[in-house]
DNA sequence: CCAATAGTGTCTATTAGACACTATACT
DNA sequence: AGTATAGTGTCTAATAGACACTATTGG
């Protein structure tokens, strides 16, 4: 509000403005969204799915016209996964069933001679349950992990009162529970975000609109140039992806409430970029224990039918243990 | 400079304030520092070597006469972590050897009715030789890694000019460049930090004065109670340390410029825990091809001397090779 | 029949860890 | 000699990966 009347100068003095961006993955586009890649990259057929990012053209000032990660400015009550939950839906119009923070960006030289910009970077997963919806429901937010095996201690700290924060190491669900997202138009009150006479590093996202031509999904493979330096956040998420993959299972966050091991292996696949041994896969993923056989089969297949799995603890919308912040666990592989 | 006429009701709605915490690791307190934590507690004698923690006493409002973090908000030119590494020098007088960020926090409950606060917290690291010299010189920050193996792209971001950003993950030395530090008082124009009518959640640190009585170091497994979460925060910063000290190599880093392989696994049972295999050790630790033999001995051991080791790649001050931003690399062992 | 994927069995190289043993300093 | 740590050798269990083989569907 003091902010409209400083000038640039005085910008430069101002406290950081702070902002979110996300990148989000799924394994295909939603329905009725447009596409940005022109078809799956040459040298790949249909036949190695890949990863799919939605990017939202910038409408304004810096890089004017260029691609940028869905984002913007936090708002005075929301919390950091708030922000970055309401800017994607924003884009997406649906909300994502996994969300991490990523890490966080202060350096000086992100907006030269502006207002200073702190920008934390989310990474989200859309699976297809998520995919299909139109209106947003719910999502799971997860708490830090140190960055491999025997998720630390869950921080209270981002999650603020209504986001779940799920540990998907080891497939227990940690304090948290289910609730709506801040859908679109939701009236804060103060600080108009989005129309400062020039938050210069502001990387907005645009008005939900049924297929906003500002608003794309292209292949993580094939991106086009990217506004500041969100090439390189989605190097990193992507790299964090792949990472947290293979110590963790968050693969079957990607598929529906059911699947083949086929299916998740796929995934494993499109997220390491190179074949799996299906024979080797399947015995690691039952080995975690974390795979549920529901006794169903596959049906409609050209060949031998698979057996279908669910994930450990599929829980109901509410599942009431809490085992609170709780005292760092035990690793399982080094 | 506008917030100091706004009203309580006022600054709800303004954006966030930006503080840094960190929390710093060593084997031992610097020599002349107060120490917080009684004796070695019980249980465990001299033998065991254990982590220490540097903390601040608060001596305003929120949490008055608590133990804290060190950190406070960041200025307007400064990058989040030249923002830690100045907060660390104001408490500790020496800089440290590797400082790497571990979390954001910006939950809105964090400051209740007062302006929000965004916290970024980083991880900190004195080896033997950052805490011997008075005076501070010069300091290694880490880029972000995915958490694992295969260091990720280094996000040209936080670093700003003048840090040094080194992969530890093999070793290698990525972009930067060493530099000085901004030292206690540099005279920052604008934005009086220290003394808003009341920044509530500010987290500061005190004036630099040789033996601070509020500053004090404290046995990890022995910490008074902490103001805000930072309980939290400082478990997941060991939990952190932990995981990234066994599939990293960090270890060293506690340590000066030349080591026993038994010193090297001191370190790891004092971060680990728990005492660790001295033949396995050695065998993993030369296995990695990250120490070099310098052919030197330990001498004055009441047994057989020790041969030492040094890193592999321990430059000069200065190296001019650059990788860049790089791709994601191969990982080494899932 | 064939094509295609599901699913099982098995062999090998690597690794973590336990632990016995030898080597070399000081007292 | 005795003690304490350095350093080597070796055995075992667990694991990742390669790959041959069988099973079961649709066409």
């Amino acid at each position: 509000m003091h902010y409209e009347s400083a000038s640039v100068s005085e910008r430069r003095t101002l406290p950081p403005a702070v902002a979110v961006s996300t990148v989000a993955f799924a394994l295909r586009p939603p329905l009725g969204s447009a596409i940005g890649s022109a078809a799956p990259r040459p040298g790949e057929e249909a036949g190695a799915p890949t990863l799919w990012i939605p990017l939202v053209r910038r409408t304004r000032a810096p890089f004017l016209g260029r691609w940028a990660l869905p984002g913007g400015p936090t708002r005075w009550n929301e919390t950091l996964a708030d922000t970055a939950l309401r800017t994607l839906h924003d884009a997406v119009l649906r909300a994502p069933g996994y969300l991490e923070q990523l890490y966080s960006f202060g350096g000086v030289e992100r907006s030269a001679d502006a207002q200073r910009l702190v920008t934390i970077a989310y990474w989200a997963l859309y699976g297809e349950r998520d995919l299909a919806a139109e209106p947003s429901l719910a999502v799971r937010v997860s708490v830090p992990d140190a960055g491999r095996a025997g998720e630390p201690a869950p921080i209270g700290a981002p999650a603020a009162a209504g986001v779940r924060a799920v540990d998907p190491a080891d497939g227990s669900v940690a304090p948290a529970r289910w609730d709506d997202v801040p859908v679109a138009g939701d009236p804060s009150p103060a600080l108009d975000t989005a129309e400062g006479p020039s938050q210069p590093g502001e990387e907005g996202a645009c008005l939900p609109d049924l297929s906003d031509p500002n608003v794309s999904w292209f292949s993580a493979d094939a991106l086009p140039e990217l506004a500041f330096d969100h090439a390189e956040i989605v190097a990193y998420a992507l790299e964090r992806l792949r990472v947290k993959t293979e110590y963790s299972a968050i693969a079957h966050l990607f598929l529906g409430p059911v699947f083949t091991l086929g299916q998740l292996r796929t995934v494993h696949e499109a997220v390491r970029g190179e074949s799996v041994d299906p024979a080797n896969f399947r015995r690691q993923a039952l080995a975690r224990g974390s795979l549920v056989d529901t006794g169903e089969f596959e049906t409609g297949t050209p060949h031998r039918p698979a057996r279908l799995y669910r994930f450990r603890d599929e829980p109901g919308p509410l599942s009431p243990s809490r085992p609170g912040p709780s005292a760092p666990q035990t690793k399982d592989t080094p």
